[in-house]
DNA sequence: ATGTAAAGGTTATGCGATTAACCTATTGTG
DNA sequence: CACAATAGGTTAATCGCATAACCTTTACAT
C-alpha cells in the first residue's frame, strides 16, 4: 500500500560502505574496534535515515526478547470485565511504566489456564513474566513448567526460591487497622472477609493481633448476587458491632452504601474500615478510612525484581510492600462519647 | 538454566524423517500435496512434543506480525494513571478481548508523542494499531507518517478515508438526554463541557436539539484543582436552572458530590443528566442518569474494521457506535410539581 | 629486518519458519 | 508405447540482525 521500504542494516551499511557488522556494532556500543570518525558517520546515517530496528530479527537473532509478558486471570468472577477492576487496572498501570522505563515491552493477556500462559511466555520468547490472580496450586504447576523468570504479583506467601514473589504486608495492614480501632475505643469489632482467601485470613489475623483480642469473622461470599442475600441476612447482625473491618475497599464501600439505605449512620452508628486506599474510598462520603497500599511501588518491586532475576536467574526472592493506615470520616472515636 | 530445549519444526522433520517443508506445510493446512497417512504423523508429533511456533521465526519469513498495537495518549491530566481511567480501562478491557478472539496478540502502550507511536508499530512489524486520546492535529500527522492499518478509537469525526475512525453517536446522545429533560419538563437547563473539546461541543449540541433551544453553557476547566474553584464560584449559577447536563459521568458525579455537601438536593432541588454509562453512575446516590456507550460493541466494531483493513487496505471507514440513555434518579419530573 | 601487537575493520554463519521452484515415481490416456 | 499429468513430496533461498572468527594494515620494540 506505501511503496517507500524500511531502512535495514543493510541499507546504511551499503550507502556508507561498510559492513554490516560494524553498523550492528555501532548500534549496540561495541565501538572500541571501529574509529570515532567511522561511529560519526554511521551514527549520522542511522539518524539521517531513520533507522528502526526490526525486533522480529533481533528476537530471532539473539535469543531473548525484550517482551515482558503480563498475564492476568480471567477468573469468571469479573464476567470478561478484569481489567476494569481498580487494582488490576493500577497494577496494569504502574506495570507498564516499569516495563517501559526499563527498555522492555509489554504484552498483556487475560488467560484461564495455565497452558495458555506457558504457550504465550514460550512463542514470543519472553524474557519474563508477571502473573496476577491465579490460585496456589495454579502457581505451583506453573513453576515446574515454565521456563523463564517469574513474578508472582499476587496474595501468596510461601516458601520457594525460583520464582519471584511480591505481596503486600497484609498482616501488618490488619494490625494497623486493630490497632487504630483498638485506640478509638471499639471493643466489639467484625471482620467480614472470606476465610479461605489467604490473604483475607491474614488481614484478619492482622486486626486480632493489633485489637489484642479475637475479633469476630464473618464470610463474606464472593459472587455479587450472593452478597446482596448476604449483606440482608446478617443485618440484625451488623448493629451488634461498633466497628466493621472489611477486607477490601470493595466490600466496606458495598456494605457501608447498604447500611446507609438502611438509615444506619457511619460513623455515628457503626464504624468502617476498608483496605486497599482505591480512588473509589477517597471519594465515599463519609470518606472512608483505610489500610492504603502503594501499587507504585508494588509495580517498581516487581519488575525491578523480575529484570534482575532475568539477568541472574538465581536472585529470586520473596518481597513484601509494607502498607499504612489512611484515615478518613469511616470511624468514630468512641472514648470521647 | 532449564536444560530442555524448545522443540522446532526441523526437530520434529528430523524425528519423523520428512522435510521442513512438509511439517510447515501441516500446520498451515496446506495439504492438497500432503498424503493423509503423512498429515496424521506429523499432526500427532506436534501434539505429542508440544510444538509452539517461534514468533520471531514467523514474523520474520512472513512479513506480518499478527500483533495490534493499543496506544494511549499519555495526557499530563491524568497524572500517569490514565490505564486507571474508566473509560479507558473499559476500553483496553474490551479491544483485549476482541483483539485475542480474532488471533491475533496485543501490545500496549502509552505514548506522548506521535514518533513514538510510528517506532513502537514499525520494530515490531505490527498489522494494525489501535489509537486513543490524542487530538485532531496530532492524528493528521500520525495519518501522514504511519505505513499500516490504523484505527481511531476517538472523539474526531473527519473527512478522510485512509484510516479507520470509531465514534460514539455524541449527538444523539446528548439529544436524547435534551428530549428526556424536555419531557420532564425542565426549560431552563445548563450545559456544563468543554467547548474546545469538539465531542463536548457535539454533546452539547445535541441537548439543544433536544431540548428545541439553546441551553445554557458553562465551561469547566480540565485540571482538578481549578475545577474544585469552578465549583465554588458558580454555585450561585447553578442554583439558577432545574437541570444540568454534564458532558461525562465523572464531572457529573463530582459535580453531584459538590452540590450535595453544599445541602442541594438531586433532583429535587437540581436534576442531573451525565455521558458514558460508567460503573460509578450505578453505583451513586442517586443512582444518576447517564448516556450510556456501549464499550463492548464499540471495541468489537475497531476491531473487525481494523481486520477488515489489515485484509484489505481500501476498507477505512468512519463508524458510529449508537448511545442509549440510562434512566437512573437524578432527574425529576418538573410537570408533577 | 623481524616479530608482534594494536587498530580497524570484514566475512560468513546461524537464529526458525516460510515458500517458490524443483524433483521423482506412479498412474492415466490416446 | 510414448508422453502427460498427478501425487507426494524435497531443496534451497530468504527474512534482518548478531557475532565469533578471521583478515589486513600500520606502529613499535628488539
Amino acid at each position: 500500500m506505501w511503496s517507500e521500504n524500511k531502512v535495514r542494516i543493510k541499507d546504511i551499511a551499503e550507502e556508507l560502505g561498510v559492513s554490516t557488522a560494524t553498523v550492528s556494532n555501532v548500534l549496540h556500543g561495541k565501538t572500541k574496534k571501529i574509529s570515532e570518525q567511522t561511529v560519526k558517520k554511521v551514527e549520522k546515517k542511522l539518524e539521517e535515515r531513520g533507522y528502526i530496528p526490526n525486533m522480529a530479527a533481533t528476537l530471532l537473532a539473539r535469543n531473548n526478547s525484550r517482551i515482558i509478558g503480563v498475564v492476568v486471570n480471567n477468573h469468571p468472577k469479573y464476567e470478561g470485565h478484569i481489567f476494569e477492576d481498580s487494582f488490576i487496572a493500577s497494577a496494569i498501570n504502574h506495570l507498564s511504566d516499569e516495563i517501559e522505563d526499563s527498555g522492555y515491552f509489554m504484552m498483556l493477556k487475560k488467560a484461564k489456564k495455565i497452558t495458555e500462559i506457558i504457550e504465550f511466555a514460550s512463542m514470543w520468547n519472553m524474557d519474563g513474566i508477571v502473573v496476577i490472580g491465579f490460585c496456589e496450586d495454579e502457581y505451583q504447576d506453573l513453576r515446574d513448567r515454565i521456563r523463564i523468570s517469574m513474578v508472582i504479583y499476587g496474595g501468596f506467601v510461601y516458601e520457594q526460591n525460583r520464582y519471584g514473589n511480591i505481596t503486600i504486608d497484609d498482616f501488618d495492614g490488619g494490625r494497623q487497622a486493630g490497632l487504630y480501632l483498638k485506640k478509638n475505643g471499639h471493643r466489639k469489632v467484625l471482620c467480614v472477609a472470606d476465610n479461605e482467601v489467604c490473604m483475607d485470613r491474614r488481614r484478619y489475623e492482622g486486626v486480632c493481633e493489633g485489637l489484642g483480642e479475637k475479633a469476630d469473622f464473618l464470610k463474606i461470599p464472593m459472587q455479587e448476587n450472593e452478597r446482596h442475600i448476604f449483606y440482608e441476612k446478617n443485618f440484625e447482625k451488623f448493629l451488634k458491632y461498633t466497628a466493621i473491618f472489611a477486607v477490601s475497599d470493595f466490600y466496606a464501600l458495598e456494605l457501608m452504601h447498604f447500611l446507609q439505605k438502611k438509615q444506619v449512620n457511619i460513623p455515628e452508628d457503626i464504624s468502617i474500615i476498608g483496605f486497599d486506599g482505591s480512588v473509589d474510598a477517597k471519594k465515599s462520603k463519609p470518606r472512608l478510612t483505610t489500610v492504603k497500599q502503594d501499587n507504585k511501588l508494588r509495580a517498581q518491586t516487581a519488575i525491578s525484581l523480575l529484570i534482575r532475576m532475568i539477568n541472574d536467574s538465581s536472585v529470586a526472592e520473596n518481597l513484601c510492600i509494607p502498607v499504612e493506615l489512611e484515615i478518613g470520616e469511616s470511624v468514630k472515636n468512641h472514648i470521647d462519647i
